[in-house]
DNA sequence: GTCTATATCCGGATAGAC
DNA sequence: GTCTATCCGGATATAGAC
């Protein structure tokens, strides 16, 4: 049994990935969790303290899997497929990504959320640069601009190919053509 | 002065791109117009209708700058030059595009509203892909990969390069450098 | 076509008992 | 740490006068 801490902000993201910050309520997880709404205030006091959490845990979840795949030695080219499967994984539960949801949502949060969602954005794309760059030198990469902008390459079209798919009853195949096409480009 | 009906429709747009469809309300609107709420609801019986209202006239919009490139015999980069200086437009107001704001929002959406949503995705799709295709008749671009796949990769990149934009303070550059890397990479 | 007034509901948040 | 109860504001939407 976690505790309901965690609980709670692994029920509200999964919210916010599907619907929006401004779309759920503490009611809403509430529900799911068979808990009371001011159970949740106990936790999380306000609402910005709550995405605040939840993008600092997204944030631990990235460095964790940053950690994991170095020290098992993983190529550059795995790397980057690991970043897509995160994504493939979204997308099968009917979720775009954090930094899609709340970055389109970034007007109507509190400043110290809207750092926590570029902190997250430096953190993807930091990562992404470091592999790209990397690559260059071993060889496995080829691409003549750029490692920053070739990374927002990536990264744009990991989060616009999440949300669009949606369109189309959720269909993995054009994100994936996509993402592979962006793959074997620099390669 | 144009009429009411058309000036909440342009009202209720920018709020859309500036703050997400659950973010904005009715009461909005009317401050800015310095009518009631009701009188919105006389025009727009529902929130829905006016989503509606308003993504038919983005498509609305598109197709006559479509109309008015081609009458005007622009070159197939002029056309996805004036596709980029929308983008540029609406980030200077600090705004992202509608199929981003509205895209990240469509499983809160009605119906006969993320329909919309999906028809202007697509005015925009087929639109750059006839393009793209027309150029790589006459010359001017040169890509391999199947002509929906490159323009999946621009839009993409329109769309979620505008979102992360305004993760730092709005910038322009890096936005208009990995447009223009995509660019001559098929030139 | 716009107004005042209001109905109804839901949101985030708090007080205080257990 | 969770509950019941409640406050307060704001949201969509409607009725009916002008």
């Amino acid at each position: 049994m976690t505790d309901t801490k965690t609980e709670i902000i692994r029920v509200a993201t999964g919210l916010i990935l599907e619907k929006g910050y401004n779309a759920f309520s503490y009611a809403d997880i509430a529900k799911v969790l068979h808990i009371r709404n001011a159970a949740i205030h106990y936790h999380f006091p306000t609402k910005t303290s709550l995405v605040v959490a939840i993008m600092k845990n997204q944030q631990e979840g990235l460095k964790n899997l940053i950690k994991e795949l170095k020290s098992k030695n993983k190529s550059e080219i795995e790397q980057i497929q690991a970043l897509f499967d995160l994504y493939i994984g979204l997308l099968a539960q009917k979720q775009i990504c954090a930094l899609g949801s709340l970055g389109s949502d970034i007007q109507t949060l509190a400043p110290e959320a809207q750092i926590e969602v570029k902190n997250d954005y430096e953190l993807v794309r930091n990562w992404l640069m470091e592999i790209l760059e990397m690559g260059k030198i071993t060889g496995v990469f080829k691409f003549q601009c750029d490692a920053t902008i070739q990374a927002s390459v990536i990264i744009n079209n990991l989060i616009a190919g999440i949300i669009v798919a949606r369109f189309n009853g959720f269909d993995k195949e054009t994100f994936k053509h996509t993402m592979n096409l962006l793959l074997t480009e620099i390669t």
